[in-house]
RNA sequence: GGGCUUGUGGCUUAGCUUGGACAUAGCGCCGGGCUUCUAACCCGGAUGUCGAGGGUUCAAAUCCCUCCAAGCCCGCCA
């Protein structure tokens, strides 16, 4: 709906001003729409910026397509102010299920995320790639693309071959109640002290991966079973994180099906490929100072040659290639796209995010230095459970577990969606834990009171015709949801949603304190719980997009 | 040494791609608000040379240049 108006008003503008960029923007707490559009048609026209927007506003209140929006001059600014026929529309759309979805569309996404080295638990610093990557999955859905999620699994690497060399050669017995995911970290690390005191084991690590590579049955299969005991250990945290994988890919399958031996054959003839003791390829005309090694000289592929492999794969089967990438593959993302290029294959794109590391520095698995989010969701959870007995002492106990594990679910999810990837970030178990504004608690609140109220009230008439300012604020932020959705797969940034999310529900939070709902009576009373239906509405999916649980009452 | 990213009140953070109206919000601080729809809330107040300096422009947090600081990357690892 914000969006049509938007297009309108563009198409407008450009007609009557005959400028390509006609400026149109937000206009924050002045109009819905304002275009700075008089600043610069003054030059041109040598007039006073003043003077050109009274003159354009004259002409377009005459414009029949903007029968109901007003149209007002502001100094040099033309804000724009939609009337109650946009608001009603608006709450009409917003209240019927699914709102916020965009056109059905037959584009195939593939989106690839998280695909973390199975060499131990997923940590902090993983579970940023999950989310961002969860929340755009989820993102795409609500925009109508067919999409399919990959994990894809390194298990032919170095650190996969220690921790095989731990589990043959170190007492490898697992714990008590021990997860997959840990067992497999503490042999690794057990594994990797082994190897600082004694640096020949490195030898045997490294006959291991030739003979994974060659395909030795027996190897390949100690390779694949411990791959896949982490594997299960991650599926258990994602689970709890609210995160799903449609595939996993086994980056070795890239070997045995010959695509890696193929796209190396192909990568051979491109000018740019140098075959010296190994073969890689020379980007430095495209500012790529190191080489780019595919094979190496006792002839194994290299990571990148199976990468280049497995996108190709996507590609030919995908419209849009997206990977969730942390900022350390920059430049061999960069390296990847680059040689797709060359290659006349389908070019990913690469959503990077900035590293997570704790208060004493980045984090290691190898080293043991990191806090896992089987850690973060207990503790989380824990917090969560005391929350709820403390406010709902008349729940049951499984009523309070289940609001608290929804409430830590928001609280985790949350944290880490609503800050910009591009912002590094330290672990703070402070604000991990915290339920107050800006936080993924206080928007399922909302949703909450919205639902309490709706319960309470029985049945009503529906009724769009908003009258209060705070009653035209809220119906004015929820239209923003369609739009919102489209610029997070725009531009790829899932926090957009987040931030969106909050003040939707700062917005509603307002209304509830100026605007009684129950105690209003007639008309009042309809209009506003149609509008609270609205908002309810909304807000869920606003959280569920996000990943969030939209509970009813907590 | 080179490349990428970041630097916004005491702390955390939005805005930067597309320059424009008093820079967004939270925590913390000060002052108010529950016999009234869930106070995980709301209302008001104090706190900013938008890292520093220069430039472009009628107009710069936003664009350009230089410098400073932090993180990441520069392997026949993945």
């Amino acid at each position: 709906m914000l969006l049509k108006k938007q297009t309108i008003l563009e198409r407008i503008l450009k007609e009557i001003t005959g400028m390509d960029n006609v400026l149109l923007g937000e206009g924050g707490e002045h109009a819905d729409l304002a275009t700075t559009i008089a600043f610069a048609l003054a030059k041109q026209k040598k007039q006073a910026p003043v003077k050109i927007a009274q003159d354009l506003v004259a002409d377009l209140s005459k414009h029949p397509e903007l029968a109901g929006i007003t149209v007002e001059a502001k100094g040099p600014y033309i804000n724009f102010i939609f009337g109650k026929e946009y608001v009603s529309d608006t709450i009409k759309a917003a209240v019927k299920p699914g709102y916020g979805s965009l056109e059905k569309k037959t584009t195939r996404v593939v989106l690839e995320h998280t695909s973390a080295n199975p060499n131990g638990p997923l940590h902090v610093g993983h579970i940023r790639n999950s989310i961002i990557g969860d929340t755009l999955a989820r993102a795409f859905r609500k925009a109508g693309y067919r999409l399919e999620v990959q994990y894809y699994v390194n298990d032919m690497g170095r650190q996969i071959a220690i921790v095989v060399w731990g589990f043959t050669h170190l007492d490898s017995t697992q714990h008590d109640g021990e997860k997959e995911d840990a067992h497999i970290a503490r042999i690794y690390i057990a594994a990797n002290r082994e190897i600082e005191k004694d640096p020949g084991i490195t030898q045997q690590v490294n006959e291991l991966m030739q003979l994974v590579e060659k395909g030795d049955t027996l190897t390949v299969k100690k390779f694949r079973n411990e791959v896949s005991r982490c594997l299960e250990g991650f599926e258990v945290t994602m689970k709890n994180l609210n995160v799903a994988h449609d595939r996993f890919v086994w980056e070795s399958d890239f070997i045995r099906n010959g695509y890696t031996e193929r796209i190396i054959g192909r990568i051979r003839k491109l000018p740019q490929a140098k075959q010296e003791e190994t073969l890689a390829l020379d980007l430095s005309e495209f500012g790529f100072e190191n080489k780019y090694v595919i094979r190496r000289s006792d002839g194994t592929s290299v990571y990148a040659a199976r990468d280049l492999a497995f996108h190709a794969w996507k590609g030919a089967n995908f419209d849009r290639v997206i990977d969730v990438l942390g900022a350390d593959h920059k430049l061999i993302g960069a390296q990847l796209q680059c040689t797709m290029k060359l290659l006349g294959e389908k070019v990913p794109e690469i959503v990077h995010f900035e590293f997570v590391s704790l208060p004493e520095g980045s984090m290691s698995t190898r080293a043991g230095k990191f806090v896992s989010a089987d850690d973060l969701i207990t503790e989380i959870n824990k917090k969560a459970f005391d929350e709820v007995t403390a406010r709902r002492p008349e729940l049951d106990e499984p009523a309070r577990r289940a609001i608290a594990q929804s409430v830590g679910l928001a609280a985790v999810r949350y944290d880490i969606v609503k800050v910009s990837p591009e912002k590094s970030t330290v672990f703070d178990w402070k604000e991990a834990l915290d339920f107050e504004r800006q936080s993924g608690p206080y928007i399922q609140y909302s949703h909450s009171r919205a639902c309490s109220i709706l319960d309470k009230a029985g049945p009503f008439e529906e009724c769009c015709d908003l009258e209060t300012p705070a009653e035209i604020a809220l119906a004015k932020q929820i239209a923003k949801l369609p739009m919102v959705i489209e610029r997070v797969i725009a531009e790829l940034r899932p926090h957009i949603l987040a931030t969106y999310a909050r003040e939707l529900a700062d917005t509603f939070n307002s209304f509830y304190h100026f605007d009684p709902v129950l105690k209003s009576e007639g008309d009042v009373r309809n209009r506003r719980l149609t509008l609270v239906k609205a908002a309810q509405n909304t807000l869920k999916e606003s959280l569920e997009t996000l990943g969030i649980d939209a509970i009813r009452s907590m």
